[in-house]
This record gives C-alpha cells, structure tokens and sequence, in this order.
DNA sequence: TTGTATGCGTTATCAT
DNA sequence: ATGATAACGCATACAA
C-alpha cells in the first residue's frame, strides 16, 4: 500500500488513487471511464464504481484534454451582451452545447477591437475547440488562425467579407421588405429609419442599404429618412428625432428602428415629449423584444429567430468539429412581422 | 535541427518549437512567459520575441494547468438564464473576471436539479477555481465537495441555509418595506402580491415573509391577499387577476409584483382585460427592468442592484481564491425604489 | 543568465 | 481481460 504524497490540503483524487483502491491499474481505470465496459470483468466493474464513489473521483478534463488534444470547450464572444438580443442568442447556444457534452465561455467585448483581441487569445490558449462570435470585424487576422488550426469560427449577425466562415443571422433585405411593404400598404407616407452607427456592422448596413434600395423603389408613395444615430452621444437621439417630427414633411409619418436598443430609446423620448404612438407618429421595432406586446397598446416589430440563430450556430460548429470540410454556408433566417397596434391603416386615422 | 514529429495537419507551435526557434532551452521560455524578465538577457529575449511571433505561439492554458494545478477557469451557474435579472448578474461577473485574467464558463440549469447536478460535475472536471451560483438547493452535496477541494462557491439571490457559502443579494426585507410603506402612504387600502412558487427559493421566501410581516403590521390600514402562481401553468396567472379585482374587496387596490418576469406577465395580462394601470389599480415591480419607464406611462419599481451583485460575487470569490478563510459573509445590497406613474396617491384618483 | 530532469493526470501503444 | 510505459505541454527544483 504505497502512501500518497503528503500535500498541506485535501486533494483530489486521480486515476492512480481509484486504480489503488480498486486492486488494478491506471489502463484499466482510463477504459472504465471511457465506457469501454465490454473489456472489463463484471467484478472488476463494480469494484471501479465503488471506489470511484468513495474518492469523490472527477476526471481531469484539462489532463484528458492534454493527451488527446481537445479541451470540449467553446468560446462564445458578443459584443454586447447588454443587449438581449445577444443573451437570447447565448440561450439558444448554450442548450446545444450541453447536450453534447461542451462548456461555453462567455466573452463580452463590448465592441472594443482590443478586447476582443485579447479574448480571442485567451481562447486560443484555452485551446476551445469553437468558436461563435459576432465580431468587430478588426481581429480577422487572429481569427484566421483558429481557423488554420481547424478551430472551427462561426460568425453570428454580423458577416466579415474577409472571412470564409460559416454564418447564421437574420435575413436583413426580406426583414425590410417585410416592414417597409407593410408600412406601405397602411398607407404611411413618410418612413424615417434609426440606426446605431454602421461602423462595418453588416447587419446594420444590409438593413440600411434595404431601407435606401426600397424607398428608391417607392418614391412616389413615401419618402425615407435616414438617422445614424451614436446612443452613447447625449442629446443625439433626441435631436434627430425633433428633426424628423419638426422639419420632415408629410402627412403619416411612420418610423422603424433598427433594433431592439434603439427601439426602447426612441420610445421613451417619444413619450417623454408627448408624441404618441401610433396616433402621432407610426412604429415597428427590430427584435421582437419581450416588452414589445406592453408598450404602447402593443409595437408592431420584425422578429428575429434569436434562439434558432443561436442553435444553428452552435450546430454548425458542431458538424465542422466532426469533420465537414465543405464550404462555408451563410444561413439567413427569415423574419417574421408581428403586427400590433403601432401601426394602424391611415384610413382609420385621417 | 531536430526534425519535427509529422502529423497530418497544421498543429500549434509549444513551447519546445519556440525554444528550437530561439536556440534557448525550454526553461528560459517558461520564464519569458512567466514574466521573469530580469533572469534573461535582453538579446535573448528579442530572439524569444520573434520566434513566438513567426510560430504564433499560444501557450496552452491545460498544460500550463496540469502543473500548476490551476485552471484560469471560473463556473458561473444560473437557474433561469432568460431572465434578464441574471443576464444582468452576468455582466458583472463577466467583467471582474476578465479584468483579473479568468474565463467564464456559463451553465443555465432551467430551474432542473439533474442538470445542475451535471453541470457541476462537468465544471468540477474543468477544476474551475471557483463558482458563483444560484442554487436550487438540491445538490448541496455537490457543493459542499468543491469546498473540501477548496473552491470557493459564492451563492447569489438565493441562501442555502444548509450551505456556509458567501451569499450576495438584495436586502429583501427593506426592499419590501420600502415598497409596502409607499403604496401605503400613498393611500392603497389593498395590496395583492404575486410571486412565483416559493419552493425553497430565499429570496422568494424573504419577499413573501416581509409581505405578510408588513400587512400584519398594518392590517388596519390595508389588506393583503397573496398569490402564488406557476407561470408554466395556463390561465393560472389570469385566474388569480381575476380573483383580485373581482372578489377581493378594497377601494384602492395595488399590485406588487415579485420580480421581473411575473411583472410583465400580470402587465400584459392586465392590458388584455382592459384593466388600466394606475387608473383601476396601482402597480410596482420588483426588478427595475429596461422597459419599466415606458410601459403604462412608466412602473414603479423596486431596482435590484444586479450588476453590483455580479461585480461582489466575483470578488468575493478572489478574495477566497487569494486566501481568504474568514467566515462566509452574506451581502445583502439596498434596493431602491424607483417613482414613476403606476402608484399614484389615492387622493388624486378618489 | 541559462539548462537538465522530473512530474502534473490522463490516454495510447503495445504486451500478456 | 488486464498491465507497463511513454507521451501530451508546460513549470519547477536544482545545477551550473
């Protein structure tokens, strides 16, 4: 009975320490743990449990992880996991990978190229074995990397041209013509379209170049607006929105949101200066976010498939993880329309 | 020159390559990683530099652990992920952890006893260095075993009475006091509150036990009616409104909500019916969530100190991580009420 | 300032 | 059905 090593402090059990008490060797302990039960005596098997049992024994993953080169985790990084979009997306994620057994590591870069970058290495070191981001588009040259070491990287709302990497989100151009045609259609006139900063967000440019591509369209019935608005700015939201209800002619004006943050935001000084919905001005809304079917006697909003954005991601990481080699697919869920009350037909208000 | 082993694909650089490339022995890269940089002369280190640029070296997080015995790693295990509370909690964590070189590896239970349970197996394998939870009190086994191991485990929003862990959460009594002695100063003569179950859920029970503290204090100025509603079971939530306004006597009736999520559900419910907030009943929510100003011209609430939550919890797990051995502290953070629109004075309705 | 040798806890290879 | 041994990539004790 060869007696362990003497630490100041209770230490876990290892491999040695179960075979010890079971009466065999560490070879037999490592197939008992990797389910290899056909090779090991029924005896023998009920002398591992037991043993395993009394130790508290929990494999190591990170020495598993050594030897067999995988480390069953999966970076998940957002740029802003204030907003819930991301969290809903993070939901859908974090399902799949407990079903097969990964654990995520959950990044916020807060849209910030050199957190982001440092994430991304940490990952590296971690050795995750995939990768989900909505990137800032400023650290492909680290993300090619992974790449190179078959790390699988998939790309989430936002596409980087640079890289050929699988890529799920929503697709921007039938969202907007959904919203817009349905504007239209109520009889709206005047359609004035908020937008955080483009920056290279591609989501956001794909939504503002289908706002400018269908107003172009529909000149004689409407015209478009456009308001880049920076969040952080004080007073920025505000002076656009003054702009667009003061100086903006006509008759039923209607304004779309980019997504769910700006949504909240214009909402809020809307009602801060007395502007209601829908009866002064027209709303939809990006992101059917939970808050939607309360505000305003309901805001009519473009649904994205969040949580299915998240599972598809997380599955296409999967099947590169397990050897597809094909090329890389861009999937772009469809959105839905939900209509509420924000916006009526003009009939009923004229 | 020795040659490199050959296998099939691109593999990462280690430790011993950047050594080869540098013409330096292994020992002198670890202590270039560590830091060391006094004990290595200056040109030998721009000759490290270079090579762990040309070979895109990542040191390896699990080899690096073996050794050391440590995993840069920290668990972060929620009951309910979808509820933005814990989202909010998670930004917080997320934050410390990243400042102080950890990652977080992010499990959503759903409120499942069997899945926390394998969770927490799965992040005892991982020998995270430390975990921040909000338990369903049912695998207090499992919990205790980290400690023995010593990992700190630090329980947020809900005690386990069971369990002598660092806790950090809202002060629930006061957080009810201030809520109650609002709505009573303001003249409401009958309080409802709603809660999701109580089960064995700490904070749920603390907010129920003040409440029904507080209305016996009180019981001449006001009534109480306490509703327990699973939010999983249809029309149960409608029933008990229901019962409320229609059997519970009381000229001017409020609602008090438990948190976030059954606050919105009573809203829209309410809305459907056609109940108007605050004109038919008063409202105050528990969680000042980010639609809390725009829904019914604005909902009082009662704002948890979520992200606070998340920043101590973390802390508080560093501070165990770096030594600490005091007695479990349990941080209970003031609430705040928030005044909007839904909770009135009487006088102005009457 | 630098190097050699050993071991962390596991799996894989090759035996028996 | 079971075991002995080497190796994964790094840090550490000890030398030089």
């Amino acid at each position: 009975m060869a007696d362990r090593k003497r630490k100041k402090a209770a230490q876990r059990a290892t491999i040695a320490d179960v075979a010890n008490m079971a009466g065999v060797s560490k070879t037999t302990i490592s197939r008992y743990l990797s389910g290899q039960y056909d090779s090991i005596a029924e005896n023998t098997r009920r002398r591992i449990d037991e043993a395993v049992k009394a130790l508290k024994y929990r494999p190591s993953r990170m020495a598993r992880g050594l030897k067999q080169d995988r480390s069953y985790l999966i970076g998940f990084v957002m740029a802003d996991l204030a907003n819930p979009f991301s969290t809903a997306i993070l939901r859908g994620v974090e399902d799949v990978c407990r079903k097969h057994g990964y654990n995520l590591m959950v990044c916020n870069t807060d849209n910030d190229p050199v957190r982001e970058k440092e994430y991304i290495f940490m990952l590296q070191s971690h050795r995750i074995e995939g990768l989900i981001i909505n990137s800032t588009g400023k650290n492909n040259e680290f993300l090619r990397e992974l790449a190179e070491y078959h790390t699988p990287v998939v790309l989430v709302d936002r596409k980087v041209p640079e890289l050929e990497f699988d890529m799920v989100g929503t697709d921007n151009i039938q969202a907007m013509e959904q919203a817009m045609a349905f504007l239209l259609d109520q009889g709206y006139d005047s359609i004035a379209f908020f937008t955080e900063p483009i920056y290279q967000v591609s989501s956001r440019m794909e939504r503002l170049q289908a706002f400018r591509d269908i107003t172009a369209r529909n000149a004689s019935r409407a015209s478009g607006e456009v308001y880049e608005t920076d969040l952080r700015s004080p007073g920025q939201l505000e002076e656009h929105l003054d702009h667009f209800l003061t100086r903006v002619s006509g008759r039923f004006r209607s304004i779309l949101a980019g997504n769910g943050v700006i949504s909240l935001k214009i909402i809020n000084i809307l009602q801060q200066k007395g502007v209601r919905i829908p009866e002064d001005v027209a709303f939809i809304g990006f992101d059917d976010t939970e808050w939607a079917p309360v505000v305003a006697s309901g805001i009519t909003t473009v649904a994205q498939l969040t949580d299915d954005i998240g599972v598809i991601a997380m599955e296409s990481v999967l099947r590169r993880i397990n050897g597809d080699q094909s090329a890389a697919r861009i999937v772009q869920l469809p959105a839905k329309l939900i209509v509420r009350n924000s916006t009526p037909p003009v009939s009923r208000r004229a």
